[in-house]
DNA sequence: GTCTATATCATGATAGAC
DNA sequence: GTCTATCATGATATAGAC
């Protein structure tokens, strides 16, 4: 029962991977040590390196799942209907599910410089496989008639950086509810597609 | 005449700013070192505090030049007009301003993290000052029956966020010209405005 | 699985010669 | 104004005891 040793518990590694997220989040990976995460997590600097083999791969790994939730929510969802349906799904969902995860998206586009060449190339495909999912639910309306844009790999792109401009200013019980977010930038976003 | 030592100049002090700007922009403020900077400068590390006094202040000093010009930037234009028309100016300077200083822009809000709290504040201003420029325009054409957007604050930081994302995928030499990228961004951006 | 201790190296900044 | 040399500090990562 009794530890000989500091606190040791079956649960080091997720709180390793919370409080890194965090302090990546806040202060950027290069200024982030390891002896910094290992103090808040309540171990000694050594003690990290049982659960990640060097700080680069502990950085790969926070942005990989990160995508990988992205894209599976998305997947849970299984959205169908109209263009115009699907797009309101997805603008609600995008927003939602980022404004939950403030830290992890601000690391999954802050930190690409600190990556590998190897991992960069990773994520990066990640990263567009989701662009993918807008992109698709575009040239649907597009092909429906119910859209109108004269490039729709543009007005995806410009869509997504509409939507993750949201992340750089909401704060919980500030004076809009999400919804009320949700439908400010569903409007936006629908107008901007519309024939005009 | 001759000097003796090393290669002295009068244009050290912009070449450490240029230099600075870009490796910060590709590397991260915390992850370059001094003694980088000083290396592809052409002097040796001690030299740099010649030009500044400390890291932070070189940091600070990019960022607030920066913000500087593009306030100054369209002062200089002057624009007049109907709210259409301003909104255009607008759309067009912003995209095409910040496309010329890519790394100027990255810096700007990806090392707003490392500055002292003071000089966040000083940045912060600026910004923000910058912003009330499409807010008023904004406004104005909403007065004037041209725009109808239920909140003029988010419309705003959401145009904002849009334009910025140019700056993550354009690259000259590409699938489309400047004027083709600004023509794009200012239909959709005025859709998104519009009554709808 | 965590600890202590340490190897090895890089950092920001300064002092003083020239 | 730049150099060389250096101080004091902190970084990642590893080794071996428990």
């Amino acid at each position: 029962m009794a530890r000989t040793q500091g606190s040791s518990s079956d649960i080091t590694g997720p709180r390793i991977r919370r409080v890194a997220e965090r302090l990546f989040a806040q202060a950027g990976y290069a200024a982030v040590s390891m002896r910094q995460i290992a103090a808040e997590v309540g171990v000694q600097a050594g003690a990290l390196y049982n659960y990640t083999p060097d700080k680069q791969s502990l950085l790969f790994s926070l942005m990989e799942r990160h995508l990988h939730e992205v894209l599976e929510g998305w997947d849970t969802l299984k959205s169908t209907g109209t263009p115009q349906e699907q797009l309101a799904a997805f603008v609600r969902f995008h927003i939602g599910f980022h404004l939950e995860r403030p830290d992890a998206v601000f690391i999954a586009y802050m930190e690409l410089r600190n990556l590998t060449p190897e991992n960069f190339a990773r994520v990066e495909g990640l990263r567009r496989r989701y662009e993918t999912i807008p992109e698709r639910i575009l040239q649907a309306g597009i092909d429906a008639g119910e859209f109108a844009v004269p490039d729709p790999r543009v007005a995806t792109l410009a869509v997504i950086a509409m939507l993750n401009g949201v992340n750089t200013w909401y704060r919980p019980g500030g004076r809009l509810t999400l919804e009320q977010v949700e439908d400010l930038y569903l409007d936006m976003v629908r107008k901007s597609l519309s024939a005009g």
